[in-house]
Formats: structure tokens, C-alpha cells, sequence
RNA sequence: GGUCGGAUGGCCGAGUGGCUAGGCACAGCUCUGCAAAAGCUGCUACAGCGGUUCGAAUCCGCUUUCGACCUCCA
């Protein structure tokens, strides 16, 4: 098992992962709250944690990924009107709650098989958690580090400050949070501007609520992740990831729950991906700037010139180091494309490769390669680089394809040179990074029969000189979304596109 | 206002002291009946100004500028 290191953003630097049982890693990373269709944002943690995950598999660990589904909605604007977010946006649609959380779910769950992202080991739902909450919250009350007022209860964090590191994982001074000149609503119930809601007592019109010994209510908006993470990873876990943007105050929240409720620290490696923005600015609802997942796949979009395969939306992501924001733009998209394109017909043709010689023929190119394979594990063990591994996978499409189209010799690698190509790109591009590819193999032996006499009349029309026919079906096949390829020893080949 | 993080070639994007990724686009060439694809070649950038150093995109300071978080947010 090779050393992994990654950026801890709870120390703010890079370590070592040590796991706390050897051969194991538990991760935990922030669901979708499932009120709405995931939109092109979404799609950045939950690709980039697929990858930590799978890469975490390749070293040998057995993960348990644990990715929570938030249905039970939160406060549309904390005090002023305790709004259900999932409550509220069902009685518009004249749906059930859990209608509409199925719905969004289901949606969900699809979008990100598109993506090849695979399914966590427990997905677990706030709503089938109330209980493990409720406990939760009333061990914080038992330690004295919470308070209830007319049916809501409220975590402490005055106190808390007093005893622990509040705000180091967001880099907070409590004494600016306390000073804030931001106004709101319903705070007088506080003790302090900056303690949090850990269960709210439900007004009359809320769809969703429980029974709790506090009241009918329902529980506040970082309760669940607490109490679900610690259920299923334990008490302390390895790895808890989510978005920049949940640092504060969701992940600072979550700490200083669990560590009152349990007397120690929750987490031991704290991960956070950045933002994707659209010009310049994040992505996000309340930006009203978001490109759903639909848009972006279906091409239905005022910014997108085209429709874009899931595949190459993974690939434009992880072409991105995760810790940088990564911009939007038709143009980049497109980019994406036709570079993955490349790069993947490449990694079809390997197979059809000559095995290579029992000895390399260009000792210097054969060591270049071996290096750039090699680089791949250390890539990724470096903070899950994986834009420096599609690089060097780049840099090994001009060898493949030279040597099928001659311009490197068959020999100039050693066979087992080429093996250790194919089983890099085999492990890197489709293992670890999840790519596949754009189309499935669908193919019929009824269709190639078709096309087969279509090429084979083509080539009898070449052979006459008469290219207007040869032409005619070529453009005609095209239009059908069937490519036809000259190849250079004569033959021919297609795609379907 | 407070805290934090950026500014890299036409575009996207790696990169933390020297060997100056990668992709897309563009231009020329090779191959080709013509295309497409592929290959080769070219394009050498680090916001500005100081400083440290033999040497800085990379370290330090200042300036300009963009953004994130502080409120639901991936």
C-alpha cells in the first residue's frame, strides 16, 4: 500500500493518511438536499469524492462511503418563519413531501450514474434518522453545551468557545461572528447571534414534523450529518468531505456537536472542493446563474451551443485539480470533448497494438513511457492530482497512435512496456478516474452486415474513380451519425455516433 | 466591514526556487482521390512594482484586481 497524502483542510496542509484502522477507510461526504434538480455544482464533489473513494479501493483500503440524502428540508431563512425548504416547494407542486424528495432522489440517483459515479455503501436519509438526532441532541443538553426555548433548542457556542478551538476549521473568531451587524428576525430566542438551531419547534402550517421531547418539531440543519456519520463510521471517523462553501457554518457545527456529544473530535481529515463559478462567479441558487444537469446533458441551455455527455462533464471536472475553482464556459466544455475523444480512441486502439519487441528498439521512448505510467500512482497519491495523470495519459496518445499509424516502429517499446500501458490506462482512465465510453456498443451484427456492404460498395466506386458515389455515401453515412474512417492500410472502419 | 483564497500564453488549466505540464484553438508540413483521423513542427506565458537569492511563475512586502465565506448553498 503506497503512501497517500492529501490536503487536510482542518490543519491547512498536506499529510500523510494514516487511517484509523489499518486497511480501512470510513468517508463521509455531504449529500444533495433533494428539493430541486441537481445542477452542474452538484456534480463537482460528487465526482470528485467518487474518485477519492475509488482511488482509496486501488490502494488496497476497503471503504465504507457513506453519503447522507437530506430530505427532511431546513430553514429557508433561520427564524423568520421557520420555513420547511422540502415543505414549502411541495405545497406549490400540490405534492406529498416525500413525493417530491422521491422524485428528486430518483433524478439524482440517475444524473449521477450517467456520470459513472458509484453508489455510496449506505446512503443513509435524514428523515430515517430522527431519533439517532433527537438522542444526539439531548446528550448536548445533558453536558450543558445546549438550551431549549419555546420548543426549539439551540447549541451553545459561547460556551463552547469558551473550552475548545471553535473556528478552526473555517479560520472564525467567534468574537466577529458575536459582532456581526447582520439583523435578523427571530433572534431574540438566541442566547447569541452565533449559536445554531439544533431542533426547531414547528409552526402550525409545517408539513414535516416529529414528535420530540421538546415539542412537535423538526431538527435543525446540522444535526443529521452528525448523528448519521457516527452511526454508520464511528464516533471518529477518517473522512469527511462536501463542498468549500459548507465549511462554515455546517462542517464548524458538525464539530462542535459531535465533540460534546461524544468528548472528542469527529473527524480526522476534513475535505473540501472548490467551487465550479460561470463567469467568475460561483454557481449557485442563490446566484440564479445554475445550469441543471438536464440542461447540460439535453444541450437545453442559452449558454450551451450543444448537448454534452455526461462522460465529458466528468472529464472536464477532473481535468481540474479539486481544490481549484474551475470556470464554466460552452468553450471549455467543447474543449473537453474533443480532447477526452482523443484521448479515449487512443485507449481503444492499445489493444489492437502490436505486443512490441522482446527488447525496445528506442531504449529512450521506452523509459519515457515506463516513466509517465509510472508518475500516475504518485499523481494521485499527491493530493488526487488527477489533472497531472490525464496529462501524462496525454502524452502516451501520440506513441499509440504512431505506432499504429507507423510513424514509431512496432518494436520501439518492449512488450512489457506496452503491457504496463495498457494496464495504466486500464487502471487510471476507467478504474480510477471512472471514465467510459461516450457511446455504448450497441452495435447490432444486422447493422454492420449493412454497413458492411455499404463500404464494400464504396470501395468498388473508388476503385472505379468514381468518387462522387463514394462521396455520396460517405456524407450520407455521416448524416446518419455513422463515421467512416480511410484507413491507412486500406481498410475502413466507422463509429456510431 | 471581517476572515480566507486566487490572478499563468487566444481559451481552459498543472506547477512552490533552476530542468520552463497537458488539453483546446491556430499556422505549416506528411499521409490522402478528396475528406476525416493520425503524426511532425511552430506558438514560451506567469497581474504590476519593489525585495531576498548565483538563480523566482514559485519565497517576502506593497499595489491593482477578482472571488469565496460571514445567510440557504456542492
Amino acid at each position: 500500500m503506497s503512501e497517500l497524502h492529501f490536503y487536510n483542510s482542518y490543519t491547512r496542509q498536506k499529510e500523510k493518511f494514516e487511517p484509523i484502522t489499518p486497511g480501512y477507510a470510513g468517508l463521509y461526504v455531504c449529500g444533495p438536499t433533494v428539493s430541486g434538480e441537481s445542477h452542474l455544482g452538484h456534480a463537482r464533489p460528487y465526482v470528485t469524492f467518487d474518485v477519492v473513494q475509488r482511488y482509496l479501493r486501488h490502494l488496497g483500503y476497503k471503504v465504507r462511503y457513506v453519503r447522507n440524502i437530506t430530505d427532511a428540508g431546513h430553514f429557508e431563512e433561520e427564524g423568520r418563519e421557520a420555513i420547511d425548504k422540502v415543505g414549502e416547494k411541495a405545497k406549490v407542486e400540490k405534492m406529498e413531501p416525500m413525493e417530491l424528495v422521491q422524485k428528486y432522489t430518483n433524478l439524482f440517483h440517475h444524473a449521477f450514474r450517467l456520470f459513472n459515479c458509484e453508489d455510496p455503501a449506505i446512503e443513509p436519509t435524514a428523515t430515517g434518522h430522527i431519533v439517532e438526532q433527537i438522542n444526539m441532541i439531548e446528550t448536548i443538553i445533558e453536558k450543558g453545551y445546549a438550551y431549549v426555548v419555546n420548543g426549539s433548542v439551540y447549541f451553545d457556542v459561547k460556551k463552547y468557545a469558551d473550552n475548545y478551538p471553535y473556528g478552526k476549521l473555517s479560520g472564525r473568531v467567534l468574537d466577529d461572528q458575536l459582532e456581526t451587524t447582520r439583523e435578523l428576525d427571530g433572534q431574540e430566542e438566541k442566547r447569541n447571534k452565533a449559536d445554531f438551531a439544533l431542533w426547531k419547534n414547528a409552526p402550525p402550517q409545517h408539513i414535516m414534523r416529529w414528535k420530540s421531547p421538546w415539542g412537535e418539531g423538526f431538527p435543525g440543519w446540522h444535526i443529521e450529518c452528525s448523528a448519521m456519520s457516527s452511526k454508520y463510521l464511528g464516533e471518529t471517523f477518517d473522512i469527511h468531505g462536501g463542498g468549500m462553501d459548507l465549511q462554515f457554518p455546517h462542517h464548524e457545527s458538525e464539530i462542535a456537536q459531535s465533540t460534546i456529544a461524544h468528548g472528542h473530535a469527529p473527524v480526522n481529515y476534513w475535505m473540501h472542493n472548490n467551487m465550479i463559478t460561470i463567469n467568475g462567479k460561483k454557481m449557485g441558487k442563490s446566484y440564479n446563474n445554475v445550469i441543471k444537469l438536464s440542461e447540460l446533458f439535453s444541450g437545453n441551455h442559452p449558454l450551451l451551443t450543444q448537448a454534452y455527455h455526461p462522460m465529458v462533464v466528468r472529464f472536464y471536472i477532473l481535468q481540474t485539480h479539486y481544490r481549484s475553482t474551475l470556470d464554466f464556459s460552452n468553450e471549455a466544455l467543447q474543449a473537453s470533448e474533443r480532447a477526452f475523444r482523443r484521448l479515449w480512441e487512443a485507449y481503444m486502439l492499445l489493444d489492437k497494438l502490436p505486443a512490441g519487441g522482446t527488447e525496445a528498439s528506442d531504449k529512450t521512448l521506452d523509459a519515457q513511457v515506463i516513466t509517465w505510467c509510472n508518475e500516475c500512482e504518485e499523481f494521485m497519491s499527491d493530493d488526487f492530482n488527477t489533472a497531472k495523470v490525464l496529462a501524462n495519459l496525454f502524452e502516451m496518445a501520440p506513441v499509440i497512435n504512431g505506432i499504429k499509424g507507423g510513424q514509431v516502429a512496432a518494436t520501439a517499446l518492449s512488450a512489457t512496456t506496452i503491457a504496463l500501458m495498457k494496464a495504466t490506462f486500464k487502471t487510471f482512465l476507467e478504474d480510477i478516474l471512472g471514465m467510459q465510453a461516450l457511446q455504448a456498443e450497441q452495435s447490432s451484427s444486422k447493422l454492420n452486415n449493412v454497413l458492411s456492404l455499404l463500404i464494400e460498395i464504396r470501395n468498388d466506386s473508388k476503385k472505379r474513380k468514381d468518387f462522387a458515389t463514394s462521396d455520396q455515401i460517405r456524407n450520407k453515412l455521416a448524416e446518419a451519425g455513422v463515421l467512416l474512417k480511410d484507413e491507412k492500410d486500406g481498410t475502413v472502419s466507422y463509429t456510431i455516433e
